[in-house]
DNA sequence: ACGTACAATAGTAATAACTACTATGAAGAA
DNA sequence: TTCTTCATAGTAGTTATTACTATTGTACGT
């Protein structure tokens, strides 16, 4: 883990980006967390190590993070962006319940991108796909 | 079109819901649109026909419609929410260049549903799906 | 090691989408 | 028509995110 962190931040210093504490901070806190957490998380996660860190220095490097291809930006619904830095081919499933994301494998929908391609004229250049339903202790405690 | 609007109407009226001109308007819009329109889309057009509206009035309306399962509420990545009320199984391909939305027709992905419930114990209210890329036009223009 | 250049940070102000709130106005039943 | 109740307009408030700027810190060259 720590080790994908120091190789993601060297392949960053490439290009200009210079390695700072906080930055380190943020990268590894994602690469080690699994779920798939908000700006503002990751904020309170680090705020005990670096009381004085700014929302705004998060904000940056998460984009800067994107922007580098390290970190995928997730756009679930209602409130915040999540942000995920496992790159592997994953879907997500969301509980409508509690909100919790839960990773599952299933092999690139190509065929869709195919279609979609076929039908709409696109160059397609990726999707996205997640599935809406209840967790498992949601459902067994719910009605 | 407008048969189908008033259908709607009369559905929601059961449930103790008037119908306002500027409900009807909304409702209107959106079923005669294929594009998709944002909150403030929605509100600058109808402004001709109804100078005096207020942008909550659009934001209540489409909640209520929303709740009711008229009208999908579409979040698609940085700025703001889109509405579509197109009922039917389809989905979306969006290009990443000028922003557009192009409806696509695929049969639904049951598979992955049944997978994704298997692998993660959920029980699976439904999906969504993307493709993203460029369009024909933005394909053709930029390099 | 030391100095220098320039990127990064902290802090705060600004923006934008959306929601909450309240007084007034209109739908629709009796 | 009249009354009840829901809807609207208008505005203030909230929240996530971005913009801006002075200061700090990194890393490269020496």
């Amino acid at each position: 883990m720590a080790a994908s962190v120091q190789l993601a931040l060297e392949q960053l210093k490439m290009n200009g980006v210079r390695m700072t504490p906080q930055r380190h901070a943020i990268l590894s806190y994602l690469m080690d967390s699994k779920s798939h957490p908000t700006a503002d998380e990751i904020y309170k996660a680090l705020s005990p190590a670096f009381p004085s860190m700014s929302v705004a220095t998060i904000y940056n490097n998460l984009r800067l993070f994107v922007e580098a291809g390290l970190v995928r930006e997730l756009t679930y619904g209602d409130d915040s962006s999540r942000f995920d830095a496992d790159l592997s081919d994953h879907y997500h499933a969301i509980c409508k319940s509690c909100g919790q994301i839960v990773d599952f494998g299933y092999p690139p929908l190509l065929e869709v991108e195919k279609a979609a391609s076929k039908e709409t004229g696109f160059t397609v250049q990726g999707h996205r796909m997640e599935i809406y339903g209840l967790c498992s202790s949601c459902n067994t405690t719910a009605k």
